[in-house]
DNA sequence: TCTGGGGTCCTAGGACCC
DNA sequence: TCTGGGGTCCTAGGACCC
């Protein structure tokens, strides 16, 4: 029988901002999104004050201040580091390993399944607790959304002390049973809502529905669903990633931005990030979009969102031109008298740039790709933002709060802690 | 007045995930 | 004053073709 794991790290960007600063344990900490704007990550303590995910931080400052919560700005070099080291304490306890989130992995365990499961993935808990001091719960089952749905289980209820197994039916039956159907993976608010007008209120039922019924209900992914409720693999533990569709720069802006230059500024350094992503897969892109808006909880300022699509022919990762392209997208798109809040770049049409089509007149793409090459190792070494285009501005105003943010512990020489053992 | 039966490709938008 | 930043997949409908 298939038995596929689904690790969790528990709190994850909280649990890595622990692991460095101790002063964090115990206390109700929060991690905010980007510009410090919403609570995204939570610790425990955090979670019983009611604090929610999403959470809009102005909006509950005075209660976070009121109880002590220490607000956080997020920090992803930090996070992608850590994840980095929890996949390598995972691997010798894992015969495939999936990465499915930041803070989540999908592994096979089929190959240990003749062992006593629970001991197994608790010896991996342990390692990566000691390599980390990152906490985990562990779901076991013969589908991923079983998987999944276990480990929601396991973290919930404290009986299951952190490891769920749901491979017995009977267990599993009781579990379902007792699991809001609005939890299981996959099922959001608007699939949800329509379940619940047919009577469907747990995974229990959801798994009894009849497969025509789950078809006409929601779509193919809804019957897929179903069958995995049901024990059916509909898809299987994926060690190699998949080729990227898409990729997206996008940020909130710290202060509205109301002239152009400045948009063009924002936009032309998000397009020179998009390049370098793209590079760093080794992927072009034939499509660019770029877009931005102004802010839309503010009913009362006049609104205005503009997009455009621009195609890159030839394909392409080189900076400039995706900068080119960018500029000539927010020029047309142009309007006097919006404040913008948010902008972004989209590629799209992804493709490995070895078998990207040519085109009959390329010009000195060598070079070109030479210096990019260049810039990325430079700013590889120096930091990020060593090397830029000169349109990309200066002062960069607009650029996103992130007014308590965690040193590159793990990542800047310069910020690695000391241990002062002269005392 | 009557007016087939397939295909493909593209785009926009919805739903969902972390 | 202050509300994130990524992704994926699917469907419907239009344009176009033979």
């Amino acid at each position: 029988m298939t038995a596929i794991g689904l690790i969790d790290c528990n709190n994850y960007y909280v649990s890595c901002e622990r692991a460095f600063d101790a002063s964090l344990v115990g206390v109700p900490v929060i991690v905010a999104s980007n510009n410090d704007g919403c609570a995204i990550a939570r610790s425990q303590e955090a979670k019983v004050l009611g604090v929610k995910m999403g959470d809009p931080v102005h909006l509950i400052r005075d209660r976070l201040t009121r109880h002590g919560v220490r607000v956080l700005s997020s920090n992803y070099t930090l996070y992608g580091d850590m994840q980095r080291r929890v996949l390598a304490a995972v691997d010798a306890f894992a015969s495939e390993i999936e990465i499915y989130s930041i803070d989540e992995c999908f592994v096979d365990l089929t190959p240990f399944e003749t062992r006593d499961l629970t001991a197994h993935v608790n010896g991996m808990r342990d390692q990566v607790r000691r390599w980390t001091t990152i906490p985990t719960c562990v779901g076991i089952g013969p589908t991923k959304t079983l998987a999944k749905l276990a480990n929601a289980a396991a973290k919930k209820n404290p009986l299951f002390d952190g490891v769920a197994d749901l491979r017995d039916p009977v267990i599993r039956a009781f579990v379902l049973d007792r699991f809001p159907v609005g939890d299981v993976w996959g099922i959001g608010r608007a699939t949800a809502a329509k379940l619940a007008a047919l009577g469907v209120a747990t995974a229990g039922q959801l798994r009894d529905l009849q497969m025509k019924q789950a078809r006409g209900l929601g779509t193919v992914v809804l019957e897929r669903l179903v069958a995995e409720l049901q024990g059916v693999a509909a898809a299987a533990v994926e060690a190699v990633e998949p080729q990227r569709r898409g990729m997206a720069v996008t940020r909130s802006f710290g202060t509205p931005v109301n002239d152009l230059d400045t948009l063009m500024g924002a936009v032309s350094q998000y397009a020179m990030r998009g390049g370098e992503k793209l590079r760093s897969h080794g992927l072009v892109a034939g499509q660019l979009t770029v877009f931005f808006h102004t802010n839309k909880h503010r009913r009362d300022l006049p609104q205005y969102q503009a997009s455009r699509r621009i195609s890159l022919y030839p394909m392409t990762a080189d900076s400039f031109e995706l900068i080119a392209a960018a500029r000539r997208g927010v020029e047309t798109a142009w309007r006097d008298g919006h404040a913008s809040t948010k902008a972004g770049i989209m590629l799209d049409d992804l493709v490995a740039a070895e078998l990207r089509p040519r085109t009959l007149f390329e010009g000195d793409g060598d070079r070109r790709e030479r210096l990019m090459t260049a810039i990325d190792a430079v700013n590889g070494r120096y930091g990020k933002f060593t090397m830029v285009p000169g349109s990309q501005g200066f002062k960069r105003d607009w650029r996103a709060r992130a007014d308590s943010m965690s040193p590159a512990w793990t990542t800047r020489l310069a910020e690695v802690p000391v241990i002062n053992a002269s005392r």
